[in-house]
DNA sequence: ACGGGGAAAGTTGTCTGACAAATACTACTG
DNA sequence: CAGTAGTATTTGTCAGACAACTTTCCCCGT
């Protein structure tokens, strides 16, 4: 509603990111000085350097003592675990088109292990929606999200809408709930019997497990989600950071 | 050698990151003022702000304009993929004894894909690293280390090391070979024969392959690495950030 | 002509002191 | 008791200066 008054330093590093994902500053080339740059982007030179440093966090440029600051030869990946939440960006990152299938969802009262993961009383309820993601019209994931129910006590038609569009587009833009990071734990799997059925797959075919916990920003876990993904649909990749920075 | 000259606001980060990682500073407690905790230090307001800036970036603290910094109350994640390196790593953090079997070692030209994921010539000779890990006395790890014979030109006695110690340890500490990132990509897979022969498990068992390149900090590729992973022996997890901070 | 040494310029790191903007707290008022 | 205005606290930003480090290039000796 109200403009968000948000820090100089993260209005200039969005226009630095933007320059450097534009291609108007390629990998290997040496930004102005710190000086420089700070006039021309109008800020103080200790301004620029708070977002530089964030930058740098986060990889995108590095910072070399007494000879300048470059723009990163980073490595760009496409479908990261660590970053490409959901299915839906997974399926796209990968160059195919997202839909569903089968989708359907319910409320019920939480059993004692997902009442843990989400920090709720056991017995209250939950909405369970349960989709097949196609790319290219083939399944290759089945779905299960758990969201508590109280999330859209004032909202039940938003569930609806759950069942076609991404989870986490229809949280943050019809109730308001940003996810700020999650924990997922995979591991391969054989399909049982219900699994290869839903997915159309002969039974004991390879899986991909991913079982995840989402939080918002003040986490509060918001979403937990089981999700089956065919072995030979994508790869997932994953960039590692360290090591070292921060082991013991 | 020589005192490493890192800047100070590189050490005032390792203090308040070992603060944090002792107790010394719980979850959601607020930090004292940055005036006050710069003095503390000995270190001027600016250097503690790039201190600080880092740990944001790093999701250690959060920051709030007009209020403080607390500490944040984050997720500390034990075998996550994306910050433990390395197979002995990984034991280690489940609680595990890391041992190591069958362990050898030979140079060969490189294959053509092998020579493209290092950016060798196609024929260049490469070290390869076969080596069985244990957890605890158990087979659980089947590990193929792949790297350029060059590094180790003048050393060609630290091959033997590799057979018993960690890859990253050795190669820092006796080639000075820092590797500063990596790219990981998995799928799960049935065990081969010889795979099978080599873990002591029946063929077609479950495993989770990693197929990895790791990059020293100018973008130089150092390591290829293979592994198969029993898919019972731990869970692997992904700590994500976002969704959304730098999707396009 | 060539190689090495060293000064000078350029760049990032750090310090100091101050003010602006946002938030938390407190006392006052209805 | 609730609401409000004012005050104190805290982070964000600014400006200028110097220190530490790297790169460049000129000069000198061989």
């Amino acid at each position: 509603m109200k403009t968000r008054a948000r820090p100089r330093s993260v209005s200039v590093r969005d226009e630095l990111t933007d320059r450097i994902d534009r291609g108007l500053l390629t990998a290997g080339t040496r930004l102005p000085s710190e000086p420089a740059l700070a006039t021309e982007l109008g800020v103080s030179r200790a301004t620029l350097r708070e977002a530089l440093r964030t930058l740098e966090g986060e990889g995108l440029v590095r910072r070399m003592w007494g000879s300048g600051t470059y723009v990163a030869q980073g490595p760009r990946v496409a479908n990261s675990l660590d970053v490409n939440f959901g299915v839906t960006d997974a399926i796209r990152a990968a160059g195919m088109q997202a839909g569903t299938e089968q989708a359907r969802y319910w409320f019920e009262p939480a059993s004692a292990g997902e009442a843990a993961q989400l920090k709720l009383q056991p017995g209250q309820d939950v909405l369970v929606v349960e989709r097949v993601r196609t790319a290219d019209g083939k399944p290759v994931v089945l779905s299960r999200d758990i969201l508590p129910a109280r999330l859209l006590a004032h909202h039940p038609e938003v569930a609806d809408r759950m069942l076609q569009r991404s989870m986490y587009e229809v949280l943050e833009q019809e109730l308001g709930v940003v996810i700020h990071h999650g924990i997922a734990t995979f591991r391969p799997v054989r399909a049982d019997i219900t699994v290869a059925r839903m997915l159309g797959i002969p039974r004991g075919e390879l899986l991909l497990a991913i079982w995840q916990v989402d939080y918002a920003e003040d986490d509060v876990a918001v979403v937990s989600s089981h999700e089956y993904h065919l072995a030979e649909a994508f790869d997932f990749t994953v960039l590692r950071r360290g090591p070292g920075r921060r082991l013991q």
